[in-house]
DNA sequence: CCCCTCGGGGACAACGTTGTCCAGGCTCTA
DNA sequence: TAGAGCCTGGACAACGTTGTCCCCGAGGGG
């Protein structure tokens, strides 16, 4: 027994290229030739190879080739949470423009954790992807430095990079929430709540600001309780909502900072509205929500599959060899007036 | 020069274990054994060899671990789209358990074309996961009998294997088809509309069984034109509700065979009464849809994530050695009685 | 003081594929 | 008919890692 290594059931015993060429009698090269389309095998000695490998089952083992070859035709995609529809409909279109480059797309979640999306990037670069998109959840990417340098290409998504220059595609969350809330106060309204997600999260830390803008446009002073930056937790987001509703001046509209805040406060709302309670509170949200036309909300739409698209094409751009400086391309938003955001104040 | 191969850039040139070890001053196998935790390295020397990495940016490269030690610690998860939230949340109820397992996880849309569900399952067989969920777009699953016997574990979920035995993880479908058109019964519709999807699917045909059999528990007889099998385009999911609702005997309620029928279901109605129309139409769905509880809408609810983890589970208890005959789980549903689907039959 | 043991470290082969190079047989032409 | 290609097919090395085996040096006991 000459034999050494052999670890594990290994594969369960697949098949290689050697049995195949040893079936049909032929160099194993041959066979490489046939499986890859290759000239120079006359077609008899071709059939003899496919039968072969009909008969036994072949398939070729792309991690050798990987190895070989120093291309995995991979991409791998970092976001936050794929149960999310915004992050479903994006990874849906990086997916799509991949497949058109003949490439597969490996996807994670962090589930905003940094930490975790650290570990899921470098598993990616491990697998030796050959481009990484990236949605950041932590706000430091030197870590991905070495990989960058070693030839993966990146590109950010939704957000950009932290501490490192890269390219990004981004949607308009400053002027889509400056628009949202200058919408409120074009049709009467002074006091208007912001709730939105940790500031930490520049797409939050944007919005924001746009609110900050749209009121400072118009000449408006912004009471602190009225702002309030931080989970999109349902409880916090629905204690929020109450404690703006409340007190001797209740703010009279409200800006959402993203989907999962603008469902919790339609929810809120409408159970006040059930309990056939105080007068109802205009809403704009950012970021479109599924039967937000049934339901009448007027939100800031984004679009998240143009993010991903324009994101992966960039990503395939680098990969064919672009080499301009790392830039930037933002995303407009849309706003759709459906009945919640063109409510007048209340007259309390 | 002696050189003979090198393809193309080669992963950007990146350091291997053999540069480390020459950087160290030590011997291949021993930066081996540092980047695995194995015993038998002095402190010193894994000092050295750390630095040497860390100077380097060396990363594992995965393709060669693979190629060696025969397991890919990866699992393929096909579905139908990425951008269906149902899908959405079952993917990241796998994606969870496959972490647990120290296991990365690689999922496709086929985009409900069974040629891509096959293209996309054999690409990921050549990766050589380790396993496959698939949630099946075809109905002849004869070829992927290859990769099972070569000892890809397999399991589907949400529909099960068409012509070969495998494990399976469903909705109850059946059940929950006819317990919601009980429902609707119970309520006092007579003349119930039932729009699906195409019947080729697994879990449309036993929806509309589900209503059948409803129907004839409760001696009604089913007029043919209450039934649409089809697409679940909008449009043309438009155009049997509409139909269902004209003529001289109109349903009074309809059951919506999936949560894509559903939403533009609500859609058609909420136009019909806002245009003030005709008297309201009761309504049930099968599948949650988001903000469903506010919209007021009726469903039969799935578990999306119980489906998606108790498939993972079962993959990782075959990947672990379980040998047992195929087996089927079925995941109950659960009415949620919200308003549309209670109300009474309208009086004409 | 010598031999034996033990433990750290290294040489080597092998995983399955693909690129290079060459051998042999064929055809075509001078 | 012989020489010059051309076409088919195969031998071999290399991709980067890990498993096996062995060597060498230090330390302890006889």
């Amino acid at each position: 027994m000459a034999e050494t290594t052999r670890p594990e059931p290994r594969y369960g015993n697949r098949p290689t290229m050697k049995d195949v060429a040893a079936r049909a009698g032929v160099g194993l090269k041959t066979v490489s030739r046939v499986v890859n389309g290759e000239p120079g095998v006359t077609p008899e000695t071709e059939r003899r190879v496919r039968e072969a490998i009909e008969a036994l089952g072949f398939r070729r083992n792309d991690s050798a080739r990987v190895l070989r070859k120093g291309r995995t035709a991979t991409i791998g995609l970092v976001l936050e949470d794929l149960a999310d529809p915004f992050y479903g409909q994006l990874s849906r279109a990086v997916e799509e423009v991949a497949r058109a480059h003949g490439t597969l797309l490996i996807n994670g979640s962090s589930a905003e954790d940094p930490g975790r999306e650290q570990e899921l990037a470098l598993t990616l670069c491990a697998r030796r992807v050959d481009g990484l998109i990236v949605i950041p959840a932590g706000d430091d990417h030197r870590y991905l430095e070495p990989e960058i340098r070693a030839g993966v290409a990146t590109v950010f998504a939704d957000r950009p990079a932290g501490l490192i220059e890269a390219d990004a595609v981004l949607s308009d969350s400053f002027g889509g929430a400056r628009e949202g809330v200058a919408h409120l106060i074009a049709h009467g309204h002074r006091r208007i709540g912001f709730i939105g997600d940790r500031p930490r999260i520049h797409t939050a830390a944007e919005r924001l600001r746009g609110y900050r803008a749209a009121m400072d446009d118009a000449g408006l002073p912004v009471d602190e309780r009225w702002v309030a930056p931080g989970s999109t937790d349902p409880e916090r987001v629905a204690a929020a909502v109450a404690g703006m509703l409340s007190g001797p001046e209740p703010v009279t509209a409200l800006f959402a900072g993203n989907n999962r805040v603008t469902v919790t406060a339609v929810r809120v709302l409408a159970e006040r509205t059930d309990r056939g309670g105080p007068p109802p509170v205009a809403l704009v949200g950012f970021d479109d929500i599924e039967l937000g036309d049934v339901l009448g909300v007027t939100v800031i739409a984004q679009d998240p599959a143009a993010v991903g698209r324009t994101a992966a094409q960039q990503l395939f751009r680098r990969l064919d060899g672009a080499a301009e400086a790392p830039r930037q391309v933002v995303i407009g938003t849309r706003l759709l007036a459906r009945g919640s955001g063109e409510l007048p104040p209340s007259s309390r």
